[in-house]
DNA sequence: CCCGTAAAAACAGTATACTGATTTTCTGAT
DNA sequence: ATCAGAAAATCAGTATACTGTTTTTACGGG
């Protein structure tokens, strides 16, 4: 696997995380240490302190069998929206009027990627190259604090970001907006990139909860009297 | 010690938390999992897992010798502040309209000791009414992602904090700064608060920074090559 | 007295082992 | 067939032990 740090509980987040970017870990999926122990041939340690840091960021819950990634409530939609609004416009603003055209080159490779696949209706590669451009605008922020905030808070939606990307109708909208932000960016207008990206987040709150809250009923119909036992919690 | 949660790693972190931010602990200590497993009666383990979220939180960093206190740069104070200045001022705005009587007791209350603390310049005291006024408002804020994020960004902080209190006239210029906005609080006047808090955070940046500048001149005079050496490092 | 080198110590990282709680599976009785 | 209860399995949490690296200290030569 990949060794980029000399450090094995480091290889193992930076997998993790990947996967679950990727939506490749869903919900009724259990992560357990002993099994990601055995497929990369380490000892328990080191695999369980990568799911533990997971856990403090949010990103999985633990339960008494295994870790779980963490399923996001309405109002934890709209509550991470409400701080996504106040930090994305700005950030990608800064990096409007500072990205350099190496940079405006990679987010247009992005974006060029997010529409083949969108055109070919390819779920997995759309996925992979929503996370690109995001990656791309975000190099152009120079305050590392403020693009590491947001690139969290947006790894938050990996689990409802399937289900949208799954609705044609959704995606197009989605990537509609994409496309809008992404003219902007070449028009180099920092305002503009600010004001479509406000429009963005709200579109995009919208469609997360409508996502999720068909989710939510589709789960409830399915079992009545479902419950997931859990454990741990971090404030 | 504390034992609330019954997992040992969660009360070893809550009591490492709690130094930090009542900067108990000084850049230039050195974070040792044996000692403070040995300190608690437990193995390493639990220790060092605390110490490891606090890492991957920002708060400390891993050297080759134990663990310290994040020391921040003069741009990070700036890229920490670009992030305050997106959210705190409409977080608060938020509370002032939510806020229950028995929120607005609290935030008083803690207004009071901060005013008694700095009338008596009882830094510890000063330090700790401070904790509770940012925690007595941020009660207010129904937003829990949002109330997370800005108690950690300006936990960051610590380290600096007590050089600001240290300096009367520093202090005394904060210690203004909130009681401006304990009165727009009072007043229930949500953009009063959030105007406020900006000026405020304009006026702690400049205060956090001139501190640090200094720290920083001190150091390089009292020892013109010295180097810390520094490890892991969590983006 | 200063510097280089070797020995020792300190510490993070990793591995293995043990424990207790919870859940699942198995068994047998009604 | 269904349910209760017991046995087994699973897994997180904790403890202890080992390893390799870096820093410090100690020693000896210049």
């Amino acid at each position: 696997m990949l060794k980029l740090s000399d450090n094995l509980v480091d290889a193992i987040y930076a997998d993790l995380r990947q996967k679950l970017q990727r939506s490749a870990v869903s919900p009724s999926d259990r992560l357990v240490d002993t099994e990601i122990a055995n497929a990369h041939g380490i000892s328990r340690m080191p695999a369980r302190e990568a799911l533990l840091r997971l856990v403090s960021e949010g990103y999985l819950v633990g339960t008494t069998r295994g870790f779980a990634v963490r399923e996001l409530s309405l109002e934890d939609i709209s509550g991470l929206f409400e701080v996504r609004r106040q930090l994305e416009p700005r950030a990608a603003a800064c990096a409007a009027r500072d990205m350099t055209p190496e940079i405006e080159a990679e987010i247009t490779a992005a974006m060029n990627r997010v529409e083949r696949a969108l055109g070919e209706s390819d779920i997995p590669a759309l996925l992979a190259a929503n996370v690109d451009f995001r990656n791309a605008w975000l190099k152009a922020v120079s305050n590392p604090h403020m693009a590491a905030t947001i690139s969290r808070f947006i790894d938050y939606f990996q689990s409802v970001r399937l289900g949208t990307f799954a609705d044609p109708g959704t995606a197009e909208l989605y990537i509609d907006g994409l496309s809008r932000i992404h003219a902007a960016f070449l028009a180099r207008d920092p305002l503009m990139v600010q004001d479509r990206m406000t429009l963005f987040m709200f579109a995009a709150e919208e469609a997360y909860l409508s996502v999720r809250r068909r989710q939510l009923q589709e789960a409830e119909a399915q079992r009545p009297a479902r419950r997931r036992t859990q454990k741990r919690g971090t404030a």
